[in-house]
RNA sequence: GCGCCAGUAGCUCAGCUGGAUAGAGCAUCGGAUUUCUAAUCCGGCGGUCGAGGGUUCAAGUCCUUCCUGGCGCGCCA
């Protein structure tokens, strides 16, 4: 809904000669297809009703009676619509003061204050590369992160390793035949896909691997000491890859904790479920009945008696309202495990905790290939870590053809490189599938990460150029040109978009907001000076430039990109 | 077979929870720079909103049937 001074005042205007409640009235209110019809807008049709007259006989006689009082400049009925054109001077003043006042701070807010969000992202398998279809959850659980603490919640992000399952056996029988017992230090994540691939080789002829690697798990999940200490090496090598992307990709976790941590609670949980009589015996293995809710029941535990994904994830989730009390858990995961968090928000309610019903599952579409499916056992895969050299280095071979003399060049190239990536994974709405395509990932033209920090960075140069202190001090009449109104409006709604965005996890609103403002701002740009001789009208358009700049900087860093200053 | 998601310009996508003449970018064609960064801007071309039926003052948006694609449906995660 749309909800600023003006509105209200709109509507209290109209609640005098209609009678409707000025609540009303203000969700029924709208914004014009075309800025040249008015700035906002109430539809008729409701009143036309209650009154038995056609809507535009109503916005018709309105157009006439309705007083136009400030910052109400005129009244016009088109068609339906009752159009009201506010006072330009009025909204360009009000919107660049919030603006400069607030700062890094525009468009956050505290209604978020004094709760809690956990998030659960990215959360990659160990031991095995990070690539490009592990892109989505980690910068869309990043972003919605960001937009819950801009609006003033609490948040902590969550790394749900993938460090459990009887692929670490495997591992262990590889690495203790074929590995090197000293160079372990030195290992990387392809040291151990290669001993994963060998193990699948030889295991091909001698089928007595297999049983050897069970054996191996056993001792892990029994506490082995030569087990752990395996397995922990494993886990070692694989963060110290992960944390070096993670850096590049500038995503934070405040916990990396593994499934493998909730391995000694799942046997509390599923005493629990048995207490609250859920549970049954079904096949030899203990499952919840869901069918009256239309689902297919949950498995806690197999016929061998090990436990499953789905107990470990309702371990973990007791054991995190236990330790962080949340008011929202998000778990953001492909949508091919919709059923999976349906299932387990669903015991989570009829173990008898009320949080279950907070939790959130934040699906996206998956990522794929043009021809073939990836897959990491056919390597027909794109590792994350080539993906981003790719884009670094494209962005410097751009830099270099387009802004030879600019300093730092590695670190813009670095910024924009990955901006480009981040802007490009949150740009479409989460639910889409994404058939990942090399050049459109490194596209660096039209709607893209680096034509927004490109229009950022244009403006930090003009500011650079003008030198002088940005003031609110100025004649704010100067500032009513089409161009310049209309750039005024979206930055305007930026707070919005955040919220909005929060309200439906999807950051694509915030990415697709930034192009609005920056496809204004270069209407603006091109069809005015801003370093005008008229001083008066410089220091105007200039403190213009200085919050559009700040809206950008804002609205990339909620996303998780750098807005460099000059490119 | 059942369930969930998607289908809008040649391609990639918006469309603010039912409103005014369906919008961008890419591609393509044509223009704009002695002046704040041309990674920009302006214009042309391009549409039966998958198909049919329904609901109503009004449907890309809601209900329904069908078509196409993706994903999921007990011992993987």
């Amino acid at each position: 809904m749309l909800t600023n001074y003006f509105i209200t005042r709109i509507a209290s205007l109209l609640n005098e000669k209609t009678g409707l409640p000025e609540a009303e009235i203000e969700k029924l209110m709208e914004v014009p297809p075309d800025f040249k019809m008015g700035d906002y807008a109430f539809p008729c049709y409701t009143l036309s009703k209650a009154l038995k007259k056609a809507p535009n006989v109503i916005a018709s006689e309105l157009s006439k009676t309705l007083p136009s009082v400030s910052p109400v400049v005129e009244i016009r009925d088109i068609g339906p619509y009752l159009n009201f054109f506010i006072d330009r001077t009025i909204f360009a003043e009000m919107v660049l003061k919030k603006v400069c006042e607030e700062h890094d701070c525009y468009g956050s807010s505290s209604t978020g204050a004094g709760k809690r969000v956990v998030i659960d992202y990215s959360s990659p398998n160990i031991a095995k590369h990070l690539a490009v279809h592990h892109l989505r959850s980690a910068l869309i659980g990043n972003a919605i992160l960001h937009v819950y603490k801009t609006l003033g919640y609490t948040c902590t992000g969550i790394n749900h390793l993938g460090d459990w399952g009887t692929q670490f056996g495997q591992l262990m029988v590889a690495y203790k035949r074929w590995g090197s017992e000293d160079a372990y230090q030195s290992y990387t994540v392809t040291d151990l896909n290669n001993l994963y691939v060998k193990f699948h080789q030889e295991a091909e002829k001698n089928p007595l691997l297999e049983g050897e690697a069970r054996e191996w798990f056993k001792k892990l999940e029994a506490g082995d000491q030569e087990a752990r200490d395996l397995w922990q090496r494993f886990k070692d090598i694989s963060l110290r890859e992960f944390q070096k992307i993670y850096e590049m990709l500038g995503i934070h976790f405040d916990a990396f904790v593994g499934e493998s941590f909730y391995n000694t609670m799942v046997v509390d949980t599923v005493m629990r479920a048995k207490e609250k009589g859920l549970t049954r015996v079904s096949e030899e293995a203990l499952i919840v009945d869901l069918e009256p809710y239309g689902m297919p029941p949950c498995l806690l535990r197999k016929k061998d008696d090990a436990t499953l994904y789905a107990t470990r994830d309702i371990a973990a989730a007791e054991y995190r309202q236990k330790t962080y009390n949340f008011d929202k858990m998000i778990y953001v995961v492909g949508s091919e495990q919709k059923l999976h968090f349906k299932q387990v928000f669903k015991v989570l309610e009829l173990m008898g905790y009320e949080w279950g019903s907070h939790c959130v599952h934040v699906d996206f579409g998956l990522m794929k290939f043009k021809d073939a499916k990836m897959s990491t056992r056919k390597g027909t895969v794109v590792l994350l870590e080539d993906l981003l050299s790719e884009a670094i280095e494209r962005a410097k071979q751009i830099i270099e053809a387009k802004n030879p003399q600019l300093e730092n060049k590695d670190t813009v190239a670095r910024h924009v490189g990955i901006g480009a990536i981040i802007f490009a994974d949150l740009s479409a709405k989460r639910n889409k599938d994404v058939v990942f395509d090399w050049n459109e990932a490194l596209n660096f033209d039209g709607e893209t990460g680096p034509y927004v920090q490109y229009t950022h960075a244009r403006l930090c140069s003009i500011l650079r150029k003008y030198g002088k202190a940005v003031t609110t001090r100025v004649d704010f009449g100067l500032l009513k040109e089409d161009e310049t109104t209309v750039l005024l409006k979206s930055l305007e709604q930026f707070p919005s978009v955040i919220v909005r965005a929060a309200e439906f996890y999807e950051p694509s609103l915030i990415s697709n907001h930034l192009i609005a403002v920056c496809s204004n701002l270069n209407r603006f740009y091109n069809t005015h000076r801003v370093l005008a001789d008229d001083e008066e009208l410089a220091r105007a358009r200039i403190l213009l430039v200085d919050a559009t700049r700040q809206v950008l900087k804002n609205g990339l860093k909620i996303l998780g990109i750098n807005a460099p200053g000059q490119m």
